[in-house]
DNA sequence: TGTACATCAGTGAACGCGCGTTCACTGATGTAC
DNA sequence: TGTACATCAGTGAACGCGCGTTCACTGATGTAC
């Protein structure tokens, strides 16, 4: 009847319930933040005892930074598939908008996590999601400064305009969380709005 | 030496309170979201004793939904503001973004509470919030319809530019908040980030 | 292959603490006459 | 203006509950010989 019973060897074992850990504080947070939950919620319904958590996280904070790593992981493996692909696509906005969509639908709760605990999470948290976005904002800006049309920007205006799309992106995210069944339309708007930019930051020269 | 020896009427003195809790209330949400505070700790850093907050609010929440109103109230002053000065702009986006740093450094607190309760807060105060910000954009939306060079546009496309200009608006307000020192560049870096989409958003012609 | 021992994920009792909420109360302020 | 009563913001004791953390433990799994 107990945990030992089950299948695998002791570590891997002890990965499952880790993982399951993760995925519990996920689902536990939906709607809240990583500071309106409690350890002894996540043991529960993980199906352990509370003190067992220890064996694997030395607080929820700590656990929260885990989830940042693997939020951002997958955030990576976006902006992996997006370069890999962008070649062959024949309308960069619209394909590029597409697997971002794809990927929030396959990592919602990932997306959602970061959206929420960026303002609200506890101060470590904080710190780590703020410090991955600029990582992946200056990534994004080495991708766009190979995009033909912006030989004439300067580094800190490929830097704003890589920022820009950072929070578009993000902006969009949380509105096919909020509403999935909206996310048609949310992608749309979202393309409108990023032709609207782009029409404007492509006919932009930076000054001097 | 007790409470009830203060000036002012039993009124003014019990509105003076209220006032007291809705500051104690975003002082304590810094950095975290009112789903991590507790009514005694509110309690405590008034010197009331917990039970007298009942005389003011039935719960946590309903303060949170007076700090959404009050909020809101700063914003659409803001949005006042902006309105009533902009004929004597000599240039429409520097200071109107002036006009916005402005209101930030007067009321941050209430800024960064809507930053961080929008995405982590309790499930009726979201609501609240995302309910507000679309009354907003659509204000905003009827003030950008007249401008000259938005003729060609849709009534979505309207509403899009609306979006796009309160997310811009958001940022930057979260942006200054997070490092006030910073105000400046951050205010340089906005300003020509709405540039380049309104470069963008002003060349569009919504299609059909 | 079998045995003896080490490891360690998960257990369960116990702790002191802060929580939201109830209740009957106090005493200064407000009001009616 | 003075008196008698009503109002009501704030008090303080009490409640049962969930919290994080400590500790000694159990027993299946892993390892050395």
């Amino acid at each position: 009847m107990s945990a030992q019973h089950e299948d695998g060897s002791r570590s891997e074992r002890k990965e499952r319930t880790r993982r399951a850990i993760l995925d519990a504080a996920l689902a536990l947070t939906r709607g809240t933040s990583l500071v309106g939950i409690s350890l002894r919620q996540v043991a529960k319904e993980v199906g352990i005892v509370p003190t067992a958590f220890y064996r694997h996280f030395d607080s929820v904070e700590s656990l929260g930074l885990s989830l940042v790593d693997e939020s951002f992981a997958s955030l990576r493996e976006l902006l992996r598939d997006v370069r890999v692909r962008a070649p062959e696509f024949t309308d960069l906005i619209d394909e590029s908008l597409a697997v971002v969509a794809e990927h929030v639908r396959s990592h919602p709760a990932h997306y959602s996590f970061i959206a929420r605990e960026r303002m609200a999470g506890p101060e470590r948290v904080r710190g780590a999601i703020r410090h991955e976005i600029e990582l992946l904002t200056r990534e994004l800006a080495a991708d766009v400064a190979r995009l033909p049309g912006t030989e004439a920007f300067s580094h800190l205006h490929l830097h704003l305009l890589a920022d820009l799309i950072v929070s578009f992106v993000t902006t969009m995210a949380e509105r096919i969380i909020e509403e999935p069944a909206a996310e048609e339309r949310i992608l749309d708007d979202t393309r409108t709005q990023l032709r609207m930019l782009l029409v404007g930051a492509l006919n932009w020269k930076s000054p001097r």
